[in-house]
DNA sequence: AACTAATTAAAACATCTGTTTAAAATAACG
DNA sequence: CGTTATTTTAAACAGATGTTTTAATTAGTT
């Protein structure tokens, strides 16, 4: 494997478990076997090693995602919350495959992305990737034409907050549940139950504001 | 006004604002003006003074929250979901007014706490202040006794990751959504919008898994 | 094989980190 | 006032951080 791959293997791992501010290059270049100034060398700085990690998935899922949110703003029938919502499921297990080591840190990363480095990655994010954003949009007023531009901004932001920090946190709560349940659990189960949840939450009725 | 009382207002300012990895003692004395070695005097280190500032907020809300809760749980009439979370609102409102500069750090140092540090926070909250989480789980089961266990278990999280996450970055929201719709908005009309969203959430219909 | 370009390696860089030390200043109390 | 105790100060500590430099090595090309 190239000096390249291995670091940004390496960087991924660390940065979905510490955050990016918590792990340093010392940490990341020990762990993929390879010197010290490669990563200055090959990235350039740190910073843009985060957004080489950050681009290697959503360069993988921006595409797909693009693809199912068309799908079904194109149906022949009005597709329900739960469908939109569901569009995400499949590109998202699928970036499991794609990686060697079990279940993808992407959705972990996007959680650090958020808190870490004062959103410098959703800067990055919204603007390199703005498609997946505006389709999704499209897709949720089609489902739900009721709801003004305004509230679905809020709602939207609402379930990115869901989605994001339970997946940050999926470790520690598969965890705890595995012990006080006893009930077998993956990823894919906490996908299985956030999505009823945040297409409930986004269908709530609609309530003034003065 | 107090060296301690100086430097916990300083630390609760910037903690919330660049993560407790994000910012460093001297940041804090400087913002505090007092001297760097105040820190280790009065408070022992750096994570002892974490863990005051949270204190400062649990020791005020804890009790509220409490008595809050337990005045749905004995209410004659059976209380809804809308009931339970709007019980937060006012002692979540009400430690903007005790804070001299507007509005509470509170949950954006929540939010913090989920990611930065790998959780150590979680385990202080949760071992600390054990009651409010009992309590809360108990109200919830009245207004929605059909709901299981473990299925109340995961919809506790993602309402904990919604709030939490959506105050640690209202701010920058807040931005975009006066910038996009022109409407005037505070922390208080965030907070009107999630109720309605967290409370449909946690009232989903149940789902069958296998 | 010989020369050039790309990569790796070790070391040093300056800066920042939390913490500690020891002396100075202030407060409290008999 | 004089004597403790408490608090503040400046300085230094040891270690970690991202980045740069310079030399050694490897790969690619003619």
């Amino acid at each position: 494997m190239s000096t390249k791959n291995k670091i940004l293997d390496a960087a991924d791992v660390l940065f979905a478990d510490k955050g990016f501010n918590g792990t340093s290059l010392r940490e990341i270049t020990s762990q993929a076997n390879v010197n010290l100034a490669a990563v200055n060398y090959h990235f350039g700085s740190k910073k843009e090693l985060i957004k080489a990690v950050m681009s290697r998935y959503m360069d993988e899922l921006s595409p797909q995602l693009e693809a199912a949110l068309a799908l079904i703003c194109q149906a022949e029938e009005k597709p329900s919350l739960h469908d939109v919502f569901s569009a995400f499921i499949e590109p998202l297990l699928y970036l499991n495959e794609f990686k060697v080591n079990g279940t993808s840190t992407f959705l972990q990363l996007l959680g650090r992305g958020y808190t870490d480095s004062q959103g410098f990655l959703r800067w990055f994010l919204t603007t390199q990737y703005p498609n997946v954003f505006t389709h999704f949009t499209q897709a949720v007023k089609i489902a739900y034409p009721e709801l003004s531009t305004e509230e679905m901004f809020w709602r939207l932001h609402f379930t990115m907050g869901t989605i994001v920090f339970t997946m940050s946190s999926s470790e520690a709560l598969i965890d705890i549940a595995q012990n006080d349940f006893d009930n077998k659990l993956d990823i894919a189960g906490v996908i299985e139950r956030v999505i009823p949840y945040v297409a409930a939450g986004v269908a709530a009725p609609i309530t003034k504001h003065n």
